[in-house]
DNA sequence: CCAGATTGTGAACGCCGTCCACATATGCGT
DNA sequence: ACGCATATGTGGACGGCGTTCACAATCTGG
């Protein structure tokens, strides 16, 4: 006569693999609300379970946010990937190589366009003091975003369309400006802005980058 | 023999000018731990009274939340304004003009340096829905970071330094470069950058958006 | 001087993260 | 096959948060 009022969608004690469950859960919360969203309860909630039973898993709230955040850059890895791939290999060399650092930055802002949420966690919060290095921010190359930057900037000075002296820190001034722009378009001035005007903008940044680096 | 443990440090009844106490609370917590430390009930402890008392002079922590991300966005446009103030007036146009957007870009990187816990308050949330309109946002000269920017563009286009047709949206490409490095100075993969490298790559930056734009 | 508006108080609700003790399943050594 | 350590999920509790409602104290204007 248990006539529960919330059956349990799950006949067994164990869940079988909690810790992907919770950590699925808190990229979706993250998806659809970006990192405030992601909540231990909320999460164990979706998961059909006690909230407890995320601590057998993570360490605290604080530890899944870092985890989603890592599968948050990982997806930015994967995007710019997917964009690099549809270069036509049959080129000059320098070519190329400009064409990689574009598709990095399309890549990057694409994501950031498509989902917000997510982006707003790669970046939004501060990352865990102790930084895990790479690996579960990379994307099917092994490289995770920044490295991905890098190396078309190495391919460019190999291409000769980029000295060695501008070389160095160049990443930096091309993640600024790639960067900035997807944070002024997801939730800053720029977010009411028509979809063709932000098309046309990025052309231009990416111009400003490619003879300013 | 009323041994109270907490004193309360007003003898009346009113307060006088909550609304004021409240706002300066929520500065103080956004400059020492960020957006995410702006809570109704801390702010209203500091100012000495019931957590409640605050719903009588605004909607709600995200209301206390935005006004105190106006005064941040002020304090940012207070920061421009002081570089400009130390450009030579008597050079060339030109070279006038130019110097007013390194000073703008200069002003806006050396608050978010100094400041980053208001920084992060000012771009790190959501705007309220309906933008209420400037004057909470601007500096002294009643004008807020973004027109500070399109000021300077003005007077480099009419220094001829700067052709019309690249005038147009030429703000959000300068923006975003400099609001990029920022983001990534203040918590970012430049986070951990020493000061003197981060001090050599903002010319660079800065050569960059003035070349490109 | 008094009525009504303003401003602060008190108590309560539900949500959150987190800690503790406890229950239940798993699997390993004997 | 058994038993016990270990891993994993449960239940209950605590304090902090935002927010709402009813109420009290004060101020103000007629």
């Amino acid at each position: 006569m248990s006539h529960a009022t919330t059956p349990p969608p799950r006949g067994t004690y164990r869940h079988g693999d909690l810790r992907r469950a919770l950590l699925d859960a808190g990229i979706e919360l993250a998806r659809s609300g970006g990192p405030g969203a992601v909540t231990l309860r909320e999460a164990t909630r979706r998961a059909g379970v006690v909230p407890n039973a995320a601590y057998r898993h993570f360490t605290g709230q604080r530890d899944l946010l870092h985890c989603v955040r890592s599968a948050a850059l990982a997806a930015i890895a994967v995007s710019m990937e997917a964009e690099l791939a549809t270069i036509d290999p049959d080129v000059s060399p320098a070519t190329f190589a400009k064409a990689n650092l574009r598709a990095v930055g399309v890549g990057y802002l694409r994501f950031a366009r498509n989902e917000p949420g997510l982006f707003r966690t790669a970046f939004g919060i501060a990352p865990p003091s102790e930084e895990t290095s790479n690996s579960e921010k990379s994307g099917s190359t092994g490289l995770n975003p920044f490295q991905l930057l890098s190396l078309a900037l190495d391919r460019m000075e190999a291409a000769n369309v980029l000295t060695t002296k501008r070389r160095v820190g160049a990443e930096y001034l091309a993640w600024s400006a790639v960067h900035g722009l997807a944070m002024l378009v997801i939730d800053g001035p720029l977010q009411v802005m028509d979809d063709q005007k932000i098309d046309a903008l990025i052309p231009r940044l990416l111009d400003m980058v490619e003879s300013g680096i």
